[in-house]
DNA sequence: TTTATTTAGTTGCATATGCAACAATAAAAC
DNA sequence: GTTTTATTGTTGCATATGCAACTAAATAAA
């Protein structure tokens, strides 16, 4: 049987960098989930994306939750009811509008976050191992890019 | 009800390219399905890439479609249900080998692939629009960074 | 004021994915 | 040659996600 080529261009078509960029966060993902087991946390990148929106932001309404992390706001109410039984998150009605949920962090989520804060920073920093300066600041810059041009696309 | 902050880094912990590549890569699939849709396919970026890697490669053992695709084999087994549903591939078994099936694509897959390909192309090329080769070098090697970082981890 | 429209959130359905456990086959150990 | 181990692929279960359809509440239109 002929051996397999591992050196090509697999996950996208000829000359992208789609496939580079899908991998990459593929492992990211895996090593995040990894190393959380590790320490003892049950905790999802994307959980922990949460804890961060809504410590920064305060409590908010799930659909503003939907649209900063550019999740649809069924996926959203499906995390939060998760999050809500791991007691991390709280959903409070707002009176002035009954359509409204607040989300709140639950003091338990303000005290994971702050523990997990330092481990998310560690991870990344051992992630980032060899990138310079630039290199970050031109990846940002292109992944802008290219979502500003997937945006004007969808419209 | 405060306004909200839609400047910050949403999609990870502080100082991190993870964020960018997320939405973009995210955003990017959007495209291509969306466009797919549009010119009358229905075919996941995923499919899409089995089709490639089947056409440059030949026919392959699912465990080594699952390897070249960083993909649970179970997962394949599952993807590759759904595509021989679709009259793109095919499995036959391998004589020498009874363990084995030989993922082939079928006439039909390479006409589909074929038909498929220059519209990748240009979904591509209109997603990049704006990187200069310098850029899409530096991403590309940046990625492969964090991947190796990654896989030392979890080692 | 009453009706129509819009908005926030939920649920049903379809789909995708990964881990654990399994069956069938092949290869290694003895 | 028989037993043990490893490999290939499948299935069961749990989880995640998105679209369409829905309910409840607020706003606009009549």
């Amino acid at each position: 049987m002929k051996p397999l080529d591992i050196t090509q261009n697999i996950c996208g078509i000829d000359d992208s960098v789609m496939p580079y960029i899908g991998k990459a966060m593929k492992f990211a993902d895996m090593c995040i989930c990894s190393e959380m087991t590790e320490q003892g946390y049950n905790l999802s990148r994307t959980q922990i994306v949460m804890l961060k929106v809504l410590h920064q932001q305060g409590a908010l309404p799930q659909n503003d939750l939907a649209f900063l992390t550019e999740r649809d706001k069924t996926s959203l109410t499906r995390l939060i009811n998760t999050m809500e039984k791991k007691n991390l998150v709280a959903r409070i009605p707002n009176p002035d509008d009954k359509r409204i949920n607040m989300v709140h962090l639950t003091t338990n989520g303000e005290k994971l976050f702050a523990e997990v804060r330092p481990i998310m920073k560690r991870i990344i920093s051992e992630m980032q191992q060899g990138l310079s300066e630039s290199d970050i600041s031109t990846v940002k810059k292109a992944m802008e890019i290219i979502q500003d041009n997937c945006i004007k696309k969808l419209q």
